[in-house]
This record gives C-alpha cells, structure tokens and sequence, in this order.
RNA sequence: GCAGUUGUAGCUCAGUUGGUUAGAGCGCCUGUCUGUGGAACAGGAGGUCGGUGGUUCGAGCCCACCCAACUGUACCA
C-alpha cells in the first residue's frame, strides 16, 4: 500500500475522568457559598486555619499504599527520602495532624475551635455529586468532651444550611451515637476484636437503611441480598435472634419517620420548625417521641455502652431543642453510621429532602451534603492522652452541584467591563487614558485588544463579554470633545422592535454622546441604571 | 471492583442487507459591512466514525479485546 500522507498526530486535550474544570458563574457560586459557611462558622467562634494539601500517608491513618495498589482510595506518591506522601482525602486528619503538633504549647488555646475550607481528594469512582476533587468546609473543637460542642455543631451545620437557601424542611441534621450502635452490637455478641469485620458488615447494611429499608438490611444481616441486577452481596451471617435484636433499635426508623429526640412544650408555628399534627379543638401537637430513648434503655439495659450513648444524646437533645432547634432541623436517627473507623460518639448527618433530577428528568440520588462527628481517638494518636474533639464538614462541591440541578443557585453570568472601542489606531494611547480614567474611578473596564478593523467586530466582541456598555470615540467626536457611550443592555431591548439590519444601525439605539471630561460619570449612571456591579 | 446500556463534527443526532469522496440542524470562522451588537444572505473550517487487532475484494456497520461515559451495585476517611 502506498505511504499515505498522515496528519501529525494531535494530541487529545481531555481531562481525567471525576475532575471537572470550572466557568465563572460556577467559581462566582461556589465564592458566595463559601463566603456564607465562614459567617456561620465565625458566627459561632470558630477561627481559621489552614493546612497544606498533602500529608504524610502515616499521618492521613491510611496503610501504607502497597505495591499492588498504591493508590487505593488515596493519591500517593513517594517523596525523595521513600517516605509516602498523600493528597488529604478530608480535612480532619490534617487537622489532628496540626493539633498533634501544637497540643499543650502556647500556640493552641484549648478548648480550640478553627474552620478550613479547601480542596480534598479521592482515588475512586465518581457520579452524580462525586468528585475526585472536591471542596469541603470543616470545623472542629478540640479538648472538649462536653455534648454542649456536638449540639452547637448540629445547630451551626442548620444554620448554614438556611444561610445558603436551603429552607426548613428541605434538609434535615440527622443525629446519632456510634456508642448506642456499638453497644447494640456487643449486646448481640458481635463484641471483641475477632468480630470486627462482622460488625463493620452490620454497620454498612444498617447505613443502607433509607435505601433498602428493613427487609433489605435483613437480608444483608443474615445470608446476603441479590439485586435487581443480579448482583449478590454477602450478608453478616448474623442469627434471627440477632437479627430481631438489632431491629429493635432501627426498625421503626424510616428515612422521613418522626423523630423522638425531646420535643418542646412551646410551639412556635411562625419558625415552621417542628413536624406537628393536628389535635382537638385545632391544637396541634410536635411529632415527636421521646419515649422512644426510654425504652431503649430498658431493652439494651444490660449495655453500658448503649446507656451511655443514649444519655449523650438526651444532652445533645435538651441542648438544642432549649435554643429553639426544632424537630424539622434537628433529629435522631438511629441509621446513620458515616465513617466506619474513627467515630467514637455522635455522629451528625445532613441530607437535602429535596428531589432532584437532571436535566433529563431521572432522578439523581445525591446522599448527605454534610456530615461529622466525635472522633476522641484521632488526635490522641499523635499524643499518647486522650484528646477528644468533635467536627463538622459540609460538602460544598457536591452541594453546590444538588443546588445547581435544582435551579437555587444564580446563574445569571457576571457582568463584563466597559469596553472602550478602538476607533483610530493611532489614538490607542487616548483610548488606553479613557480605560485608566475609568478603573481608577472603580469602574471595571477594558480596551479592545483584538483586531480593531471594524467597529461591529468589537461590539461583538463586547456584546460576547456582557459588557453594560462602550465607548466609542472616532474623529468627528473627538473634534468635538466628546464621546459616545452606547448602552448595550438598553441596546438589546430594543433590538425586538427592529427587523433590518440598515434600520439597526443607522437608528443606533441606545447611544448617547456626552462631553470627555462626563464620562466617568455618565457611565455611572448607565451602570446604575441597570444594577451593573461586580464581585 | 461487578453487571447492563451507550460511544459518528464543538453540541444534538441521521447513516439502508457490509458497497464510491461519512451527512443534517445548531454553533464557530469569513464576507456582504474600513462609523455600530441582533436578524438575513453567501461562503468556509472542523471527523484517527472511542482505540487496537481480525473477518472480507470492500467495515461507521460483523467478531475479539481494550478505553471512556451513563445507570445500578459494591466500597467510601
């Protein structure tokens, strides 16, 4: 066959799969998102600090990546000296990492309570709300073992929630105690560390709960289950008696269930914050059972453990319901797990109640956007004593693209510069002093630094930046000492009226002329006119 | 990781039982238009048909393997 001639090989630009690059309007609405947490979290005392992105692997509590999969769930890498480095994977290990360091010097006030927002990273499949780089917002108390710091972090993870528009009622904090789940387990003998796998299977099929519902985490706690795809999971081999003794605690727990953390005797039905029911005579009385915590210290009586979990959450309850938190922002339920290693005591869940869809109309299941927890061990590594602390995270890459499919977030594109247009190419040096006379009065603005040959490419030009409006000065103005701003915003309006390109142009809609030494303030008020502001 | 579905232009998609040089709409660029955005008209660029190998006189179409995306599932600090 003959040499056909071949095109150089082009390079294919793509970007790994799970990373995503981002447009203005989405980097303008992740700032706004971040910029309300951080007056939450300083709302509450919380100050800043930062750690870098990578640690060592020792320090993150991963193994060590080993030779066959070095990369299993974290990005690592060695450094010079062989020691493994990762990317974090949160920001809570990091944070230990930096407590660790400073624990008991005078560079850290205890109790101490410090928020970080920052890019984190995961080595595994993603989806919907699944990156493998993503923003989290996280905050922790060291040095505090007080449930007061567990409910002032549900309450603040509530707060943020409003103050990012998400309403009452379409998010809920959902709250339970790793104590009450471990102490159930030991009581159906699951204690001991020969049964640590057994129980990391009940915790993951009690986690799928929502999803499953009873019957299908029976099935998981017993022989295994087969999905519609025909997968099979094994299950946790667990006995009937067991089964029914760990129902007990989850089986009246559906994902919208009533919640049975201490309910208020005042109802306020202007805050909307309780799920109630309608009673006699047009009372209305809170959903909510707190009898619930009652019998479960009768049934789990023999479990330390348990007794001492659902006491933890009695305070955690007392506390916020008594600062106003109601039931339809703050509940119990007994399904949520999170992470399977470091909690120790509470853990909170956030979950959005609210359906979304892409944009082709299937439902997106997106889980939590926030979550966090107790975790007395994590810090103690690095010390040696017991540090307990407790932590938040919102997820606010995975956040942010819930909001986005579900229309809450501005997506209007942000407003471009003035555009001074180049009329006269020998006059670039006058154009330029518009542009600077312009910025220093704080008005966003810019020459045309494209081909200036015509006049309608860099209107175009402008038009494509969504510029408010140019300026525009040929010779006839400039003898005259004036200007001419043309108001594109006013311009586009009245486009619909005009059919004929000729008509277009020669009625040149929106344009006014006004003296050089107007201009900055007649910009100002085409500016003003239309909202125009930036940032 | 496992299972299913899908990969053709920047985007949305046609493409006959295997048959010449792979098409459309939208978008993009240029021109009509060296004193004015949109519209209109005319022209143009852009394709390893996801990749590699195979069957065949001949493959976008058939076969094998690989890659990627989507959905479910598993894992998830």
């Amino acid at each position: 066959m003959a040499e056909k001639p071949k095109k150089p090989q082009k390079l294919k630009a793509r970007l790994p799969r799970g990373l995503e690059d981002r447009d203005p309007a989405a980097i303008r609405a992740t700032r706004e998102m971040v910029e309300k947490i951080r007056a939450v979290y300083e709302l509450y005392g919380f100050e800043p600090v930062e750690t870098p992105a990578m640690e060592y692997t020792e320090a993150l509590g991963k193994f060590l990546p080993d030779q066959d999969r070095p990369n299993e769930g974290v990005f690592s890498f060695q450094d010079d000296d062989e020691q493994w480095i990762s990317l974090r994977y949160d920001l809570t290990a990091p944070l230990a990492r930096y407590v660790g360091e400073r624990y008991g010097t005078d560079a850290l006030v205890l109790p101490y309570r410090s928020y970080r927002v920052g890019y984190v990273f995961r080595n595994e499949k993603p989806g919907p709300g699944r990156f493998r780089q993503f923003m989290q917002f996280d905050a922790d108390t060291v040095g505090s073992a007080t449930p007061a710091a567990d409910a002032e972090i549900c309450m603040m993870a509530a707060d943020a929630m409003e103050k990012l528009g998400i309403e009452r009622g379409q998010y809920v904090v959902k709250v339970n105690n790793r104590k009450v789940l471990d102490g159930v387990m030991e009581s159906v003998g699951l204690g001991g560390d020969e049964n640590a796998g057994r129980r990391l299977t009940v915790l993951r099929a009690i986690d799928k709960l929502d999803r499953l519902g009873v019957e299908g985490v029976r099935q998981l706690l017993g022989k295994g289950r087969k999905d519609e795809s025909g997968d099979f999971t094994k299950g946790a081999d667990l006995n009937d008696e067991q089964i029914e003794t760990l129902e007990k605690l989850y089986g009246h727990q559906t994902s919208r269930s009533q919640d049975f953390f201490l309910a208020r005797t005042q109802i306020d039905p202007a805050s909307d914050d309780d799920t109630t029911l309608a009673g006699d005579g047009g009372s209305r009385y809170v959903v909510a059972d707190p009898r619930f915590l009652d019998t479960y210290e009768q049934v789990f009586q023999h479990s330390p453990l348990v007794l001492e979990g659902i006491n933890e959450l009695r305070s955690i309850s007392k506390i916020v319901r008594s600062a106003g938190y109601g039931t339809r922002r703050i509940k119990i339920d007994v399904s949520v797990v999170r992470g399977l290693e470091y909690y120790t005591g509470p853990v909170y869940e956030v979950e959005l109640l609210l359906d979304t869809k892409d944009e082709k109309g299937r439902p997106v299941r997106f889980g939590s956007v926030g979550g966090g927890g107790r975790y007395d061990g994590l810090v103690s590594r690095f010390r040696g004593e017991p540090v307990p602390a407790t932590g938040f995270s919102i997820g606010v890459s995975r956040l942010q693209a819930a909001l986005t499919l579900l229309g809450k977030l501005d997506t209007r594109p942000e407003f471009g510069p003035v555009v001074v247009t180049v009329f006269d190419r020998d006059r670039v040096a006058d154009y330029q002093k518009m542009v600077a006379s312009l910025r220093t009065a704080g008005i966003r603005a810019e020459l045309y630094l494209g081909n200036p040959k015509n006049m309608g490419n860099q209107l175009k030009y402008a038009d494509r930046r969504n510029a408010p409006c140019v300026i525009i000065q040929g010779s006839d103005e400039k003898a005259r000492g004036e200007v001419q701003i043309k108001d594109l915003i006013e311009g586009a309006k009245a486009a619909a009226a005009i059919a004929s390109n000729q008509e277009w142009r020669e009625s040149r809609p929106a344009q006014f002329s006004c003296s050089e030494a107007d201009l900055v303030a007649k910009v100002r008020e085409v500016l003003g006119r239309h909202d125009v502001s930036w940032g």
